[in-house]
Order: structure tokens, then C-alpha cells, then sequence
DNA sequence: TTTACAATCAAATAATCCCTTGACTATTAT
DNA sequence: ATAATAGTCAAGGGATTATTTGATTGTAAA
């Protein structure tokens, strides 16, 4: 049982995956290679918390605190991920007074959440 | 400008939130609080190695150890995100001696997640 | 000028998540 | 039976990310 004792075991394998279906493998492989940074913009997606954001920027234009009570949160943590859909290029924002208004930089992604809570709740009255 | 000496400050605010509009605020109140667990399905996307997986379910059906060859890694960083998207119902799998077999449960995840290398392709050629 | 408040920022903590490691199960072949 | 391989599982490290706290900036009103 003993395992590095000597290069025994039928000489340990180099690469540790050997892949059963080399043809399609090797097929998608220059596709997969490809793929990198599609994560990203799913990843504003990914906390229910900026999912409320989205959603209540898709209804109406909202200053900071409006945002916290909905979410029911400090005004930092709304600032954060406030800044955060706008370093992401998904919100914009104006200031006005003391105030600063947020809103959709589009509406696809509010389209998004939308469809979504539409599907989950027709999923609900099975 | 010393801070908390005796109950001053015009009778400190108690809640911390002061929203300006409340009007819209109360109206999408009700929506907010109903949004919950949206963000777990855009979690499934929020990896570029899971996005890497599920657009390759999508042209075939792979074993575990040809998933681990087309995103470079061990069978059990794999296993893990394959055991994760079965989880999420997004994923299922067959067993057929030795191998496990998996691909989507539907296609519709495939369906966004080509969508969204598309849209990448397009805006990279501008 | 002073006070109040909206918003942001910085630092620290808390929570989450991906991946590695090594052990384990199950199936196939020798 | 023994060995080899596909896959899973549990524990932990390491990295990223969410949230809190307290201080700071900027604007508006008293």
C-alpha cells in the first residue's frame, strides 16, 4: 500500500487526466479556450441583494437611501453596490442637491431579473 | 463635537433610514420582499469555469474526466461544480460502468449562455 | 457660521466560494 | 484477489466579496 516508495505502480501517470473521448474534447476545446470573463456580468446578478437593486431601479429612478430602506440596509452597504452596477457600466447616476439619484443604464438587465421573477413564480403554482 | 455627552443632537435620529420618497419606496416594498433566491440561479453563471461546463453540456453530453480535460483542472474541481449544477436541477447525469455521463437538463441555460458569447463576439468587433 | 443630513470612503470583520488534497467507493480488467 | 481507474466526498487553505462601523466630504438650511 505504500504509495511513493520508489517510481513503482506501473509508473504513476504524467498528466493526471486522460480524458475518455479525445475527439470531442478536442473538438470544443478551441471554444472553451474562448470562454473568459462571460462570468463577469452574471456575477451582478449573483446577490439577491443587487437583484432588488435592479429590480427597483427598473421601476423607478431612486436616491441612496430610498435604495437602503428597501433593501433594508445601512446607506454604505446601498453606496457599495450602488458604485458597484456603476463601475460595471449597468447603472448611471445624477447628483441633484444633496441627493444622488440612480437609475438602469439599460433596461435590458432589468428586462433580465424581470423574466426572471416571472418564471420563478409560475414555477411556484405547480 | 463630542459625540454620545448626555441625550443631545436635537434627539438622534432612530432609525438610521430616512428615505425621501416614500410614496415609491412603500409601493415596491412589497415586490422587494418577495424577491428572494433569484440570485441562485444566476450564481450557476457567475463562474467562468461553470460557464466553460455548461456550454459544453450543451454540444455534448461528457464524462467527468473529459469535463476536467476541456477546463483544465483535477476530476474533483470538476466532480464538485458538475455535483453543484445536478444540485441547482441543472444538470443530470447517467452512470454507464465506470462513467458518469452528464448534460443539461434542459437547454435553456445553453440557450443564455450562447446568447451571451455572442453578444461578447459583436461588441469585441467594434 | 453652525447644524443637519446625504453620500462616500477606509478599515475591519464576516461570509462565501473555488479548488486542492487525500481518503474512499465502485466498477472493470488482469 | 489484486490492481487500475472513474468518480465522489470531507476538510481545509486561500482568495474574493458582502457588510458593519466610524470618519469624512459636500450641500443645504437655520
Amino acid at each position: 500500500m505504500v504509495k511513493s516508495q520508489g517510481i513503482k505502480m506501473s509508473d504513476t501517470p504524467v498528466c493526471q487526466v486522460n480524458c475518455i473521448h479525445e475527439d470531442v474534447v478536442n473538438r470544443l476545446k478551441p471554444d472553451i479556450n474562448r470562454i473568459e470573463g462571460i462570468a463577469y456580468i452574471f456575477k451582478a446578478l449573483a446577490d439577491d441583494t443587487r437583484v432588488k437593486i435592479i429590480y427597483a431601479l427598473s421601476q423607478a429612478e431612486l436616491c441612496v437611501c430610498d435604495v437602503a430602506a428597501l433593501i433594508n440596509s445601512t446607506k454604505a452597504a446601498a453606496s457599495y453596490h450602488l458604485r458597484l452596477l456603476n463601475h460595471m457600466g449597468l447603472a448611471k447616476y445624477r447628483k441633484d442637491g444633496k441627493l444622488v439619484y440612480y437609475r438602469l443604464a439599460d433596461q435590458h438587465i432589468g428586462n433580465l431579473v424581470s423574466e426572471m421573477i416571472k418564471v420563478r413564480s409560475v414555477k411556484e403554482n405547480d
